[in-house]
DNA sequence: AACTATTGATAAGG
DNA sequence: TCCTTATCAATAGTT
């Protein structure tokens, strides 16, 4: 480049760095389409500006038709590692089988769910959609349902703790009013059942 | 470059189309990677090969999350967008906001199911999810009983022919006794229950 | 934003 | 695939 060497670190500088990134923005989208029009290839790129703003090419069809075909072919690249190199040499290719299956269904499935379509599904490929979901419902019902007996057990340890609060001051009312029973109770002051004690104001922190 | 300006069109040559594919794909690769270091920028790109193999680079994360984060840009860019012309102009954003809160959910949801992990969804997002499951679960079994009620359909027809067919193969044969009842039926020769009327075998081909 | 000196990328050839 | 080299393209620093 021009009037000196660029070194290869992020540029200190916030108003050089927001110009190289312009500029170096617009060559790197140029020689994403140059590549894909000279080569037949089919490009994805996006780019996330510091502040988030976000800059985009597809060369083919849309963004989201390239990320479809980018998790295909990546799931089916996983698949074939899986299948080099078999953890149990032989009988594993059934549940690999089960899996690439499940796998198919699911990704139909996603595109189904974000197209909208629910097109050029099989009926078997729906039985396997199907099951999984029930799978997929039944964790989620049961995550539910750790974190809600989660917050039981914490609003049961406060119960207790209350409890046990609400005695102790039960207790020093009783001993209050025994030593000086001979003055009668006229204050129609209620005792508020806030806690004194420090250790049950942190308890009641958790 | 060198040697003569290129000219901006798909190389038709196939050596020189993989040659300068090569080049320009580790150029461009190299390109990204600069920008991302020097202007701090998060960058996703992905390119197929016109033989369908796939190169990759991911500057932050996996591609995987980078995907992500773009689903999730895109998607809010497009609730803006209609924040900006509300076709009812107020109270759509109650609406805008529980499709918000689905989405959130679905997508963390999706990341949890390739994922793997259960972790970090907040009650809320996990009932969000189960509802959406409970419609996706209902569209799949809806669609499931259709498929199946076309089959049914299909094997009524196919039956009403065949009974239809078998009819007239019956009268066709009490006919052809009548005619010839003098002589005895002594063939051991069993009739066949094939249509030959072309119109049944053209029916039968539905 | 426009200019230009300089570096970087790469087409062709081996 | 890798090296070389002539040439073109991108861009850093400046105005």
């Amino acid at each position: 480049m021009a009037r000196g060497k660029v070194q290869m670190k992020r540029i200190e500088n916030p108003v050089h760095r927001q110009v190289t990134f312009c500029k170096r923005r617009a060559g790197l989208l140029k020689k994403a389409k140059e590549l894909s029009v000279l080569c037949d290839a089919d490009i994805g790129l996006f780019i996330f500006s510091p502040h988030g703003k976000l800059y985009e090419l597809a060369t083919k069809g849309t963004m989201k038709g390239l990320i479809e075909r980018y998790m295909k072919t990546t799931q089916s690249q996983a698949a074939l590692t899986e299948e080099a190199t078999p953890s149990q040499p032989l009988d594993a290719k059934e549940e690999i089988n089960i899996l690439k299956q499940e796998i198919e269904a699911l990704r139909k499935g996603l595109g189904y769910m974000f197209g909208g379509g629910a097109g050029n599904m099989t009926l078997d490929e729906l039985d396997v959609l199907e099951k999984q979901l029930e799978t997929w419902i039944y964790h989620t019902r049961s995550t539910k349902m750790d974190i809600m007996f989660q917050e039981i057990q914490l609003l049961r340890n406060k119960e207790g703790i209350l409890k046990a609060a609400n005695q102790y001051l039960q207790e020093k009312i009783e001993e209050n009013t025994a030593i000086t029973n001979t003055a009668p109770m006229t204050t129609n002051y209620t005792y508020p059942l806030t806690i004194q004690n420090e250790l049950f104001q942190d308890l009641l922190l958790v």
